[in-house]
DNA sequence: ATTTTAAATGCAACCAGGTTGCATTTACAT
DNA sequence: ATGTAAATGCAACCTGGTTGCATTTAAAAT
């Protein structure tokens, strides 16, 4: 059952076990890619709060149980950790339906810098078709 | 001199060489970086338009005088074609400044997608420290 | 040099994503 | 059962970005 992982999550993080977090946690979870705002609210209902949905997802991203993608101007929230798998991270784009997917890390990238330029870690962005369309 | 490039930026796209584009192109073409609205607009003088600015951005998006950069959730707007190497497009962001720099295009990029997807392009964000810095 | 006209500007109104302050409610420890 | 810190709900606000419309202007036609 879902409900136990997520019971898990919240208390982990010493966060309070309240209806509005688990069904965001629940939408998120069973999600499977990332979501925009509005896209949670349609899903929880009109009738949520939008400043409490806000300050619930930045609370889950601080603790890393979710992470935010930004999309063509626009933000979309996915669960898990953004950098799970070490420095790099990547999400894939549908050029079709515009879905936005989280995927393992790039397997090698050489990439140049000028002179003078330390580069640190890469996000990349992947665009393509993705399996369902 | 500037002056005559942009005369025939403008002539070149059938653009119309107002007042208003000069500022614009001779601001965007003298930054080397990535610029937000709230940049180009405090650069230009607080009484310029908003729609205006961001009509202009657009029409210069379009013809490839000048392309956008999403970083965290709000917009850059850069001078240069956004894929003028090919497919691929990197910028670099600077970690202690968060200054946004176009980059050559990558050298080499390896990366799985899982199957049934079909990667086509990678638009890649690399972050570390940079020269100014 | 003057007229014409299509395009560009300026303005106001609007929308969405996101944030903040504050009063009320609720989870949970005692 | 009660106290308290944390979470919610609400309104007000901010910024980036878009749209419709009246006015102005660049540049082509005369």
């Amino acid at each position: 059952m879902e409900q136990i992982r997520i019971n898990d999550l919240l208390q982990e993080h010493r966060l309070k076990r309240t209806k509005f977090r688990i069904a965001l946690l629940n939408f998120l979870l069973s999600a499977r890619h990332a979501r925009s705002y509005s896209e949670i609210k349609l899903a929880l209902g009109q009738n949520v709060d939008k400043s409490s949905l806000y300050r619930n997802l930045s609370a889950f991203e601080e603790v890393g149980i979710i992470h935010r993608i930004d999309h063509n101007g626009f933000t979309k929230y996915a669960f898990g950790k953004a950098q799970k798998h070490g420095l790099n991270h990547a999400h894939f784009v549908c050029e079709q339906c515009e879905t936005v997917y989280c995927m393992e890390e790039l397997s090698s990238i050489q990439f140049k810098v000028p002179k003078g330029f330390k580069a640190n870690r890469i996000q990349a962005v992947i665009k393509g078709v993705c399996a369902a369309c």
